[in-house]
DNA sequence: CTGAAAGCGCTTACAG
DNA sequence: CTGAAAGCGCTTACAG
């Protein structure tokens, strides 16, 4: 490989001149500079970082751990809006994959330390809990879309307490008094948050709650056969003697399931059936028909502030709630 | 930051028997290294890979350039395979975006070249061909998704030919003799090797090729109104005399469409249509009732593919066609 | 405006 | 089995 000192041969300088000419140092004249820069051109020469960063001492990367974020449907956005942060700071992101071994999880820290990462970013793919690794502490962390009880650390985490409260507040406003809710495996803290904001709702449209109206739509992940199943929490709430008129559907996975099965009742999405959700899937919420209001999952805006805030060395260690915005299309207006 | 030298003094011994100990030398008596070893662990001592990199003249990091391989629906699996592949290797993958921007697309070239790479991956979320920029030509690169007619790189693409001949196949053996398809944009890749395909399954059935079965789904990108949509598509088929009785969807976003729009027509799809499609996007096909048959884009195995063939030394230049795995449910099963 | 020296934290031969 | 020297490719003071 080219280096600085072989610039320095071709151009007839001293190595130092070039270093002064790649740093960008005002003090060389203008036409040693430009034959400094034809002899770069020249021999294709570029840089070492590795180098650089020994004097420089630090590295310019950000370490980005996460489970699947990259495979999960949208998820990947977390990761866009980092980057897309962290470029305009000149960083680039070391991404490595949280490992359920532990062996395999402390190499990858290991690896991401020995680069020096000048801060560390650990997302995960859905809104839980994380066991934080205690070598976070040592660099510059952030948490996003997930969080620690145990270690304090800047927090980024969707506002799924008010997106249950906008979603049930949607079809309260259009005059509905019998909304049921098919909720996320109950242990979510999704599933929590928003049934209590889903409740928020209700009572300030002075309806009151009835646990019947509220139905598990799936199981523990990978249950085979289901015992819950967007199927039997359908068939329980159409077996009610008082029916209910909306839906909250906890994903929009399960609202794309409830437009087919509610047509065994013969019953239509939007038609005798207003629907909201959550997530904003653009693979599956615009292609319904009609198209299925949902609250969108603020991906790419959590990765941006997780990212500012690292880069911005801000040093406050509070929870931010980022809000999901309402897409709203058609499903929800159905009057009453 | 504790360097080497710091852990020498510590144990008592010359930053040597340190650099020994961290390299596993075996030269070093049991003893010396055990002291060594309290010492690094007492000092939390973790070696400077920038320092490494420059003894050793290598980065252990792979380049990967995409396009929003990351925010689309499990196109992110392209990444994760080539990770898990590096992984095994010791290597570290440096993820990018390709920005349409001709600035910040040297920009983050610069910069990983100059943080010598080992090698670089190219990769789209969807398989077209694209302009490679000549400096993949100055380390190992490969060709994922995506392929150049312009320069000779190890290419690993999507067997969508022979996809588009399972998918017709599966309904040709069910004694359908009018099968439409719902084409992606002509221009795409894609659309034209599945066209291919389809021709060839008919072919092989004794079928005769009807251009009025084969009918446009799909728009230019953004463009608003649509002059091509599943819904007009599907106007056109159901308007010829000797209506399909069978369908290959461009996608599956495609056949979700057609399962709503076919009940305007009083058809359900898996009993009055057949209907096959491409991609196994998991959030769709299997959620469809019934589930829909469909041909698998191979993100994963193209990532590891083509990582395998990048870390394994190989120097051949050729194209592998990486198969697209029928993933059979229930929307074909309509016999005739 | 330009250059010679020292050093970042390691590893690679070479001695002993 | 252990150590002293040289050097990887840069940048940071310090001279001139």
């Amino acid at each position: 490989m080219v280096s600085i000192k072989d610039v320095a041969k071709h151009a007839g300088t001293s190595f130092k001149t070039v270093s002064r000419v790649i740093n960008n140092d005002p003090a060389v004249r203008e036409e040693t500079r430009d034959k400094v820069l034809r002899s770069i051109e020249a021999l294709n020469y570029r840089p070492n970082s590795a180098a650089r960063m020994m004097r420089n001492q630090k590295s310019g990367v950000i370490g980005f751990i996460s489970d699947d974020v990259v495979t999960r449907p949208y998820a990947g956005e977390l990761l866009l809006g980092a980057q897309e942060v962290a470029s305009e700071h000149d960083k680039v992101l070391m991404v490595v994959n949280m490992e359920h071994d532990r062996r395999h999880r402390q190499q990858a820290l290991d690896m991401l330390l020995e680069r020096r990462v000048e801060g560390l970013v650990l997302a995960t793919y859905y809104h839980r809990e994380v066991e934080v690794p205690a070598e976070l502490l040592s660099v510059p962390s952030v948490l996003v879309n997930c969080y620690s009880h145990r270690v304090q650390l800047p927090t980024f985490v969707p506002d799924d307490e008010r997106a249950g409260y906008e979603a049930t507040r949607l079809l309260v406003e259009r005059g509905h008094r019998r909304i049921g809710l098919i909720s996320l495996h109950p242990e979510v803290t999704a599933a929590k948050l928003r049934l209590s904001g889903y409740r928020r709702a209700l009572e300030e449209g002075g309806l009151a709650f009835d646990s019947e109206l509220v139905v598990r739509g799936e199981d523990v992940f990978g249950k085979e056969p289901a015992a819950y199943s967007v199927e039997t929490a359908l068939a329980q709430l159409m077996a009610l003697s008082s029916r209910p008129t909306a839906l909250v559907c906890g994903k929009d996975e399960f609202a794309m399931q409830a437009y087919f099965l509610l047509l065994r009742y013969g019953i239509r999405v939007g038609q005798e059936m207003a629907l909201t959700s959550f997530d904003n899937q653009r693979l599956i919420a615009p292609n319904l028909s009609p198209g299925l209001t949902t609250m969108a999952l603020p991906h790419l805006e959590m990765g941006r502030a997780a990212m500012r805030h690292l880069l911005g060395g801000e040093t406050d260690n509070s929870t931010r709630l980022i809000p999901m915005p309402p897409i709203v299309r058609e499903s929800h207006r159905v009057d009453r």
